[in-house]
This record gives C-alpha cells, structure tokens and sequence, in this order.
DNA sequence: TAATCATGCAACTAATATTGTTGCATGATT
DNA sequence: AATCATGCAACAATATTAGTTGCATGATTA
C-alpha cells in the first residue's frame, strides 16, 4: 500500500520557507520535493485555506508563511491537509448484520482509535518552530539543502 | 487512499470456520466476502505458511483451523498476513542530506512507532476466542451471518 | 500599455497497486 | 475414472494518485 508522504514534505516546506527571504514560487517548491509545480498548488491550497500560508500573484509571488512557526503544529496542518487517513487497515463492512464482523470490527475500531488518539495529540504538541530548532542541532554536520535549489 | 480489509476480513472468517464443521472451500469463503476464490486461496496461503490453517484437496476438503482460536491473538494475523503498513502517511525522502527533512522525519517517525507499538500491543492482547465470545453476546438479537450462505 | 511572472483551475494522461479472472496442473475422495 | 478442491502463474480490469497541459487572471516592471 502506498504511503501519503504529504504531511511530511510540506512540514518540510513550510520550515524551509521561514529561512527563505520573499515568497517560493511553486516551481521552486517542485523542484526541491522532485515533483510538479501544479502538485505543489494542489497541495499548498489546502494551507492556504486554513491560513498557513498566502499565495501571492506576479513578479515575486509565490508562497508566503502567513504564521510563525511556533504558531503551527504537526496536528494544525494534518488537519489542513483534510485529515486524510491515518491507518492503512480498515474494516470490512460486507455483513454488517453478522454478529462476528461486528466483534472483529469493534475490537480492531478501538486499537486504532485509541492509537490515533495517541498519535493525534502528540502531533498537536508539536510545533514548527520545534522542528526547526532541532534541525538547527543537526546542523553541525553541514550537509543539508535548502529553496535555492541545492536539492538537484 | 484505498484500505486494507485483510486483516478484519480474514479474523471474520476464521472465527466462522471454528463454528463450521468441516473443511470450508474458497469458494463459499469468497462468497461470504463478495471476492474471488483465488484471492482468498492467496490471502490464506498466509495463515497457513504460519500454521494458524490447514488446506486439504479433493473431496471434502477446503481450509480448517489449525489451533484453537484462544491461541491465535490479532497480532498473530496481522503478522501472518505479512505485518503490512500499519499507517498510510509515511515519510519523504527525496532529501536525506536535509537537516529539516531529517527533523520532520524523526518527529513524525517517532509519534508513528509509539502509536504503532500500542495498537500492536493491543493487538497482541485480543485472542479470537475473545472476538467469539464477544460476539456471543451479540447473538441475543438475531441478525447474523455464517459461512452457510446466508450472506448474499 | 505591453511584457513577464506567478497562481487558479479544469481536463486529460500516465503510472502504480490491488483485485479479479482464466487456464492448467496436482492431489484426494468416491 | 470422475469429481472436487487447492496451487500457481499469467493476464486483464479497476481505482487512485501523480503528473501534464492549456488557458485565464492578477501583479509587477519597464
């Protein structure tokens, strides 16, 4: 099964556009993710709804932090996202009149809320601006990249 | 993203066949699923790898329990089923050297495994033995099915 | 005002993973 | 010998996501 690795690469984004002078244009933000400019749109709109981002037309537009960081959580842009599915397992639901699918569904239902309740508030304790001071630990070791296309 | 009933949907089923007696064929299995029976063939080619069923062939013959169900927890299918993704978001790495990619990675990593170790454990914990008498209790209104073709 | 840059949006295509299907071989029962 | 059932491999269908293209709109700059 495919991974939505979504969450991540915009957490990625996001972090790297506060140590970015003016606004990233989608095709910078394609370049370094290795994927598409329209993509990048698609996906950023979604922020932007919610007020994480701007977007801005014309000579130096592009995408622009409209929060600090410490301001955003892990959890904030999950749910900016549109709260996609967090587990790859579901239920089965051909007989839902069948006594046994419903104890098999129940039992497996209240692992993954209670996993997801976990996962969910430890991703509302976290903010970017946390992510960013602990990659500015990692820094030490010089490798890292950046807009400016140190990606390619 | 599309769901993996596998494991709710195999549980279903062996719970039923420690009702049946004798042997059930993939057919009726598949049936009782609205699938194929070589699907099923192949998802409990699986189980039986890890000795949870016995196939025979020829007449008669067909998948039978191959331990009482208070010895078979979740966890066990889960596992035999190939221990599949737990989690449909997954991590981005298009840039390892990237300290930020790197402290998105771990952050996010890090909340995934302890949410996966207690769904695991959960898991680990619920014996089908307990998914049947669970749904004993749900047996007193009467809708149900079973692998005698009341499903369709 | 004209040229350029960048997003917004919709429709279409491509890639991928899963599921479903078919055909044939093998083994067991009657 | 006939029937039933699994085993397996190759192929087709399906669904979802990602990627692409084309055009419209708005902002900046000269």
């Amino acid at each position: 099964m495919r991974h939505d690795t979504r969450l991540s690469r915009m957490l990625h984004v996001l972090v790297h556009m506060d140590r970015h002078e003016g606004a990233a244009t989608s095709e910078t933000i394609a370049a370094m993710l290795g994927t598409n400019a329209v993509v990048v749109r698609r996906t950023m709109a979604g922020l932007r709804d919610q007020g994480y981002v701007r977007s801005e037309k014309g000579h130096g537009g592009g995408w622009i932090l409209a929060r600090p960081l410490r301001d955003i959580t892990l959890l904030d842009i999950h749910n900016a996202l549109g709260a996609p599915q967090l587990f790859s397992i579901g239920l089965a639901g051909d007989n839902p009149n069948c006594v046994i699918e419903q104890a098999v569904n129940a039992s497996l239902a209240g692992a993954m809320h209670e996993a997801e309740a976990i996962l969910l508030a430890k991703f509302g304790k976290v903010t970017l601006a946390g992510l960013a001071e602990e990659s500015s630990k990692r820094w030490a070791k010089p490798a890292h990249c950046s807009l400016e296309m140190e990606h390619s």
